[in-house]
DNA sequence: ACTCCACAGGAATTGAGGGGTG
DNA sequence: CACCCCTCAATTCCTGTGGAGT
């Protein structure tokens, strides 16, 4: 018997379930495209294209439907036979203008002419793209993916839409066109970038729980066998994604993750158990990819907190969690940061949804402060902190203890 | 109505570490 | 080698704040 033999009894094909599938329509999403293909309009007349502005939540179409407009603009631009370049530079993981300038400079050359993310001037990467860009030549649409991790700093957005007016290309058209999942983002833009980025915008609401369950039902129909997934699964991982923001990809994550836990299990059918499970193993699985990602001294400062949590002290102070983090780092041997720059690991912490934060105020014995309190499984966190070199010997200690008072539930 | 505690959090700056050119 | 650029954690300094107590 092979170690290996294809299971088909679940999946019929696993791809519609997957992040990067293009679906070939766009459902629930009729106002978006049409206001997006009105947007794009002026490139098949060949006038100036506009810029554009996408804001919605993760998950609410914002990528798919640019993939799908721009797809066909393109095909329609090449039967008309209009110079057109689209090119796309997701921004996470780049977090400023001068990164997202080498990226797209980059995009553009040879790999054996690239850009180095550092050394240069800002103004010499923006030339170099205005070069790039001239090159190319004729219409050019910059679609920059989660621009909004480039925070503040929006020196990129000022000079692109302006490259022509100010002379600095005279050989192309380029549009911008921004995709943010954060709402606030646009106001935090300055208000030259603003009138000119936003020339028209287009927003995506989430989805609510009756279009997530159409979207759910057509890639589980294409995705599983028929008559495999119950029928009250689909509902359940719709009002699960909707809960979540109205995030379809969430709700796909579920119904791909139940259907392999089925397999796995050598289950027939894919149930709402199967669902639930998948729900814990994803939420967990998400907090722990979070934490994971964090720095060496917030990792230390979430061990205090832990600390304190396995002696029964929180919620606490910042100042009570400060001198445990301090004594933490001495015996670690590690450098002990300001008390004004643990506030900000906790505050980040806090905002990453690991700590529960409680604003309180004493009035004349104490002030305002927050009180700090670990607002996830325990045993989470310790696992975590467990794969942490520095942080090992005092994750185990955290542990014992944990476990001696019966904290941990698993 | 006013005080005042003790912390929150903004702003400016530093310094080390990535890299560049000539 | 000297000199310059970008980035980011971290420090320093400082102003803001909400409500119990008077």
């Amino acid at each position: 018997m092979p170690m290996f033999e294809p299971d088909e009894t679940i999946f019929a094909d696993e791809l519609p379930l997957r992040e990067n599938w293009q679906p070939d329509r766009i459902q629930e999403r009729d106002e978006e495209l049409t206001q997006y293909k009105a947007a794009l309009q002026p490139v098949i007349n060949e006038a100036p294209p506009k810029n554009l502005f996408l804001y919605g939540k993760t998950g609410v179409g914002k990528t798919v439907a640019t993939r799908y407009v721009l797809y066909h603009l393109q095909e329609d631009a090449a039967e008309y036979g209009i110079d057109l370049t689209v090119i796309t530079q997701p921004c996470n993981s780049l977090n400023s203008s001068y990164q997202v300038a080498v990226a797209l400079v980059n995009q553009f050359r040879s790999s054996d002419n690239q850009l180095p993310s550092t050394g240069y001037p800002q103004q010499d990467v923006f030339n170099a793209l205005f070069d790039e860009l001239d090159k190319v030549g004729g219409t050019v649409l910059i679609v920059l993916d989660e621009i909004d991790n480039i925070g503040d700093d929006d020196d990129l957005l000022y000079e692109l839409p302006r490259a022509e007016a100010n002379g600095y290309v005279d050989n192309v058209w380029p549009g911008v066109i921004g995709i943010s999942n954060d709402f606030t983002f646009r106001d935090q833009l300055s208000p030259k970038v603003k009138s000119t980025l936003c020339e028209e915008e287009i927003r995506f609401a989430p989805y609510n729980a009756n279009e997530l369950q159409n979207i759910l039902q057509r890639r589980v129909d294409l995705a599983f066998h028929d008559g495999v997934v119950d029928g009250d699964v689909v509902p359940l991982a719709a009002a699960f994604a909707a809960q979540d923001s109205g995030n379809a990809r969430q709700g796909l994550r579920l119904l791909h993750k139940s259907g392999e836990l089925a397999r796995g299990r050598g289950d027939d059918r894919v149930t709402t158990a199967h669902l639930q499970e998948a729900k814990t193993w994803l939420d967990r699985d998400q907090l722990e990819e979070g934490m994971r990602e964090m720095t060496t001294q917030v990792h230390f400062v979430l061990c205090a907190v832990a600390q304190l949590a396995v002696q029964s002290e929180t919620p606490a102070k910042t100042q009570h969690v400060y001198e445990t983090y301090t004594a933490l780092a001495e015996e670690l041997d590690a450098n002990v940061l300001s008390e004004r720059r643990v506030r900000d690991h906790l505050s980040e912490l806090s905002m990453q949804g690991v700590l529960n934060v409680n604003e309180r105020n004493t009035g004349i014995h104490g002030g305002s402060y927050y009180e700090y309190e670990i607002s996830v499984d325990l045993a989470a966190v310790l696992d975590v902190l467990l794969d942490i070199d520095r942080l090992e010997g005092a994750a185990e200690t955290l542990e014992q203890q944990a476990q001696r008072r019966s904290l941990l539930n698993s």
